[in-house]
DNA sequence: TCTTTATAGTTGTCCTACAACTTCTAAGAC
DNA sequence: GTCTTAGAAGTTGTAGGACAACTATAAAGA
């Protein structure tokens, strides 16, 4: 089913008019409304549709250009890239697991082995850049799609001015979905890819003979360049696509 | 030494301004010009400096927040973020192992250990979009940094409409360089990320015992979305460091 | 001391105009 | 008829000015 821009409608809560546009395009363009490589609409009749500038509209495209999605050629238009479809699961983009798994087809879940407050370690205090004194949140999480473990994750989340309802929802449902509700999300992470070879990671039936993961070891920022998590996930070697666009 | 805004001279034979522009800040930004976290020059400012209109220095500053560098806050200012130097090395920007190497303040070195013309394997064929009997250009490369090997590479050049001096240089230099000289460098590609364990990977004294790489398994592509290259590169864990830079 | 209110500075959007580039069409040359 | 060239139309890139929306700071007031 197509959405058109129809269906848009802007929102003054939810961040400036061009980004709102820029996820509304990238809607359109992941649910294939355009094929493979043909030209969108031009900056003009964008700009007509959506009831906005034409700088509003460009600011959108630009976004879309440097994320990959489509390619702006000076006095031709603007063209689907060839990948719009895979890259809904690109690494670069900052998005739950969870959600990625759903975005595949796949039912997400979650099994909370652990869950504890304590004292962080002197690396854990190290990424959250604070003290050995401050309490914080540790996980060891399962992320399963269809209820098969495609990643085992260990985090820990920085909870000096969370409130305990707040934390209480990370055992039940997805941190990002928690902190999301008090504007606390991260909006940015560095990892650091490792290929990991061990049988001291994971539990469980769905524990992997072969031992061989992919590491992400990353620390999540928010807006304003405080770090809020830190962790390793382990994806299970093969049960799991990754894909990197990568751009110049 | 700072670079400053005075050296800046637009080139009408390198892409448009803005993207000139872009690429200058990127530089200033990845000198250290800034602080981590500081503030840079106003939009205004930098129209100034740099004698062009407001929406030319806009369009460029969106690109670098789209890439991560900088961080634009709406009646605020735009900030370095906190990671500047980092992400030189980000997996999500699309440059070549040697010049990564290169910027590490390594000495890179290429091994090639074979070459030949030959007709592509099916998937090949697939991946580049050529038939079965177009020839290709195949390589086994070690690439090192200080001598010591980081990764090894298998790669399938499509030369349909490439001269033979340029085939030439693919076993001397970097395989980029040549493409470059030709217009003909890519700049996208969309790569699987996987962790290996195989001892048929690798070759010479610096095969790593232990037979654990990251595997690389990527396709380039030129502006136009036409396939180029494709191959997998293993690299050698523990002795690359891979970082991501994750945005929403 | 704390709160509220101005004020200046900065980014977001709008508008208009034109330059630069691409693509296609049609006229012209042969 | 075929090729070349010139032109026109369409599209993106840049310019300049104006104002709205937002932020941060400072001053005034309670």
């Amino acid at each position: 089913m197509s959405i058109g821009m129809n269906d848009f409608s802007p929102d003054k809560t939810r961040g400036s008019l061009s980004t709102q546009i820029r996820d509304h395009l990238r809607k359109r363009i992941l649910n294939q409304e355009w094929t493979s490589g043909a030209k969108i609409p031009s900056e003009f009749e964008l700009a007509h549709g959506y009831q906005v500038a034409r700088v509003t509209i460009r600011t959108a495209m630009r976004m879309l250009e440097t994320q990959g999605l489509i390619d702006i050629r000076h006095g031709s238009g603007a063209y689907i890239t060839n990948f719009g479809t895979g890259i809904r699961s690109g690494l670069q983009e900052l998005r739950s697991i969870s959600g990625t798994i759903r975005e595949m087809g796949y039912t997400p879940g979650v099994i909370v082995r652990a869950s504890e407050l304590r004292l962080p370690t002197k690396s854990e205090a190290e990424e959250l850049r604070i003290g050995l004194d401050e309490t914080i949140f540790y996980m060891e999480r399962a992320i399963t799609a269809e209820g098969k473990v495609v990643a085992f994750s260990y985090d820990t989340v920085k909870i000096a001015d969370l409130s305990q309802n707040v934390i209480k929802k990370f055992s039940t449902g997805s941190v990002f979905k928690a902190l999301e509700g008090v504007a606390k999300h991260p909006v940015r992470a560095m990892s650091e890819i490792h290929a990991i070879k061990s049988d001291l990671i994971g539990w469980g039936p769905s524990k992997p003979k072969s031992g061989l993961y992919l590491q992400l070891k990353q620390t999540h920022f928010l807006r304003d360049g405080i770090a809020i998590m830190t962790g390793s996930t382990y994806f299970v070697e093969g049960r799991f696509q990754f894909i990197i666009h990568r751009t110049i």
